[in-house]
DNA sequence: CCAATGGCTAGTG
DNA sequence: GCACTAGCCATTG
């Protein structure tokens, strides 16, 4: 540094074009700059009660139930290495997303994901409102077809509840299954958007797990929109996917049971 | 690197 | 049918 440079009260050199940008940076960054590091968080309304969102500038990167904020703020440290700042107010699509349950037009931000957690993540988020999957139907879709369990790992790790709709997926046996925020919210959430869990698991009990139609040969998943619409005059129950195929049925290129058709 | 741990499954008795 | 269990595999400690 020349002694003929005027002398920073903090001591920085100014004439350093370094120094200058980042004097300048910390001055008056704009907010747009400052967002590109740091996130944000608000709170919503959800179908589940009241839910901490925190958004990045490319979308929402994580979302948890919860009342205490300084709770939220260290999870969310705990997983991603960025600076969570408090937020104002929701954008309205998000609010309505998470009010009715239809997560259009919300970004999200799902960088840092490991390949396996994206696929497994993407494919659940393919699943539609009202219709549940097991978890081996998503194995099988990403082709990792034993990997059932580490799809129940990688689902338990969702930043994205609700968002991403994990609680749609449940056991090949028709048992519910686990879920982030508590079984029992998995059941409400289902119940909210329509699915006749009681219809689920009376045939369950009786060993259903797919139903087909005689009139189209077509054999679904029981809450593929296609397969309530079934007539009961021409409703055949099976129990494995084998079983419909050998009685000449194909599975329904909506809920794709047995994923192995791409 | 090895062991342990899950939002699971298909098989066995 | 109904319990049980060995197998599975991406993460984590």
């Amino acid at each position: 540094m020349s002694a003929l440079e005027p002398t920073d009260p903090q001591g920085l050199d100014r004439s350093d074009p370094l120094v200058a940008g980042l004097a300048a940076l910390a001055a008056d960054a704009p907010a747009g700059l400052l967002d590109r590091v740091a996130a944000r968080w608000v709170r919503v309304d959800a179908a589940v009660g009241g839910v901490y969102v925190a958004m990045t500038d490319q979308g929402v990167a994580y979302l948890r139930t919860g009342q205490d904020e300084d709770e939220f703020v260290a999870s969310f440290r705990g997983r991603f290495a960025r600076p969570l700042l408090p937020g104002g107010t929701p954008p309205p699509a998000l609010r309505r997303a998470l009010e009715t349950g239809r997560p259009t037009g919300v970004r999200l931000d799902l960088r840092g994901l490991r390949p396996f957690e994206d696929a497994v993540l993407r494919a659940a988020a393919d699943i539609p409102r009202g219709e549940m999957r097991p978890y081996a139907w998503i194995a099988e879709r990403i082709g990792r077809p034993k990997a059932v369990r580490a799809v129940g790992t990688a689902l338990g790790h969702n930043p994205v509840p609700l968002l991403i709709p994990c609680h749609r997926v449940i056991r090949s046996d028709g048992r519910i299954g686990q879920y982030v925020f508590g079984t029992p919210a998995k059941e409400r959430l289902l119940r909210m958007e329509e699915v006749n869990l009681d219809e689920v698991g009376t045939l369950a009990a009786k060993n259903i797990h797919f139903v087909g139609s005689d009139t189209t040969g077509i054999v679904c998943f029981p809450t593929c929109h296609n397969a309530r619409r079934i007539t009961p005059a021409h409703w055949h129950g099976f129990r494995t996917l084998v079983q419909a195929e050998s009685a000449g049925y194909r599975s329904c290129r909506h809920c794709r049971p047995g994923a192995d058709v791409s």
